[in-house]
RNA sequence: GUGGUCGUAGCUCAGCUGGUAGAGCACCGGGUUGUGGUCCCGGGGGUCGCGGGUUCAAGUCCCGUCGGUCACCCCA
């Protein structure tokens, strides 16, 4: 039986599955991140002390376990790939070279109600730079581009990454006389659900906004665009903050570079929030062309305050694709397709059984080079033994004999071959994947 | 965690106001005594998600539960 929010993958999507996750962490090894895997537990209080709510968390116990046992040690799955890497470059800043660039790919955990693209346990491949004390702003720039990268090189629909500042927001904010800007951010963030109208009432009666103020907050929020004319649209707004100037100056970076390096790629977009959690500056959300409606598939931001030791603060930055996220929805609407179920390039057809170690040292030749290739698991007529092949979509079928030749089964050319030279055409080495 | 909605063969679904299950595709076999895909013939498969209730009788009505999905919450 399914349990709910766990889904598990038949082999292609697997293969898919495997195809993207290879792409994405060669890409992350290509801009230098260095491998990382951290442990599945954290003690929920570490958890806890990061902006999650509690009863996402999953908590791990024992079936017998001492009802006396001290309630700190309490260990939980995390929910995300950012505080338990913050909580690892703190107990290992010793043995780190700073700044220090790592990539993890690993579950996540969080007990939500699942939905379309809503899991209980997923995949993220999450990429973060941190430094001691300070980490130079350049790096805020070069998350979206690492990503665009990932994408570009996957049969997936366009991705365009949202970028916005909290210190724009808290700066306008504050600008305009607002003191409670969280709650201002909160309500903000819940513009795309329940409308301007509705930010707008909220705003007056919870975060103590005047009709005026709660107008200007929907007019910065309004805003997006491809390039730096977002910019001027603030200002003309007319309001004065000095964290606001830090802000639009933080943002104007992040788009001019994408807009130069990787044009199309990057919009800024005024309303992101990003709900509440620990970032202090640059915040990203991904939209998959055709997919808006079901949010972000990539997302992250810059966090000044996650990782702190005494007096040593490492700031850090990072982006994460939500692996299943993605492949969940792209499943769903069958916009990927696998040329074939299995990793088989070649079957070695059985004449009969006294045929099978010839057959296994034709196949050994084949692998030796490899060739991904199996033999037949019993000796049936040929016609059978070429639907086994058809079944799974293996294209070629490898008929021993003097000579041996080598039918290709979609066109049904066959040929004589050598196990020692014959190689399949490039295209149909490895299963190929495609976008429907 | 709250609420809505759906759950019949591997898949897509039909089954009217309750009268003890069907189609197409898929799968297996044969026609075709060792080279598939077309065509023809035949066949296997369902505790109608699960449990309980109402009824002479429940796939069909009621309750619960599990699962999918949607909205809220939150977010990858």
């Amino acid at each position: 039986m399914p349990i709910s929010g766990f889904p598990e993958w038949l082999p292609p999507q697997r293969m898919i599955e495997q195809y993207v996750l290879d792409r994405i962490r060669t890409t992350f090894e290509l801009y230098g991140f260095a491998p990382l895997e951290t442990r599945a537990v954290e003690p929920v209080d570490t958890l806890l002390s990061k902006g999650e709510t509690s009863k996402e968390v999953y908590l791990l116990r024992r079936l017998q376990e001492d009802p006396d046992q001290k309630s700190d040690d309490n260990l939980g799955l995390h929910f995300d790939l950012t505080v338990p890497f913050a909580r690892f470059v703190v107990e290992n800043a010793g043995k780190l070279n700073f700044p220090f660039r790592r990539y993890q790919i690993q579950k996540v955990w969080r007990g939500e109600r699942p939905q379309e693209g809503r899991y209980r346990e997923f995949l993220q491949a999450d990429i973060d730079v941190v430094d001691r004390d300070t980490l130079p702003f350049h790096y805020d720039t070069e998350m979206p581009l690492v990503i665009g990268d990932v994408f570009r090189g996957l049969p997936i629909p366009r991705a365009t990454i949202l970028v916005n500042n909290r210190k724009v927001c808290e700066g306008f904010y504050r600008g305009l006389g607002l003191a409670d800007t969280d709650q201002v951010l909160r309500t903000v963030d819940k513009l795309d659900r329940i409308g301007p109208e509705k930010v707008a009432d909220l705003l007056i009666s919870t975060a103590g906004a005047s009709r005026r103020q709660a107008e200007a907050c929907l007019e910065l929020a309004s805003i997006s665009a491809g390039d730096g004319s977002f910019a001027d649209a603030v200002r003309k707004l007319g309001v004065d903050d000095p964290l606001l100037d830090e802000g639009l100056a933080e943002l104007l970076q992040v788009v001019e570079t994408a807009g130069r390096l990787a044009p199309g790629l990057v919009r800024a977009e005024l309303k992101i929030a990003r709900g509440l959690d620990y970032y202090t500056g640059t915040v990203y959300e991904t939209q998959l062309q055709g997919y808006e409606r079901y949010g972000s598939i990539c997302s992250g931001g810059r966090y000044d305050n996650l990782a702190a030791s005494g007096t040593e603060r490492f700031p850090g930055v990072g982006i994460s694709i939500g692996v299943s996220r993605m492949l969940g929805l792209l499943f769903g609407k069958n916009a990927l397709a696998v040329s074939r179920k299995v990793p088989t390039c070649v079957l070695i057809a059985l004449p009969d059984e006294e045929a099978r170690p010839g057959c296994d040292a034709i196949a050994a030749a084949l692998r030796g080079r490899g060739i991904s290739t199996e033999v037949a698991p019993v000796p049936a007529k040929f016609g059978k033994q070429i639907r086994f092949a058809e079944r799974r979509g293996i294209p070629y079928v490898w008929f021993p004999g003097e000579p041996d030749t080598v039918k290709d089964i979609r066109s049904g050319d066959q040929v004589e071959a050598d196990a020692a030279v014959w190689e399949p055409p490039a295209e149909d080495a490895r299963p190929r994947i495609t976008q429907q």
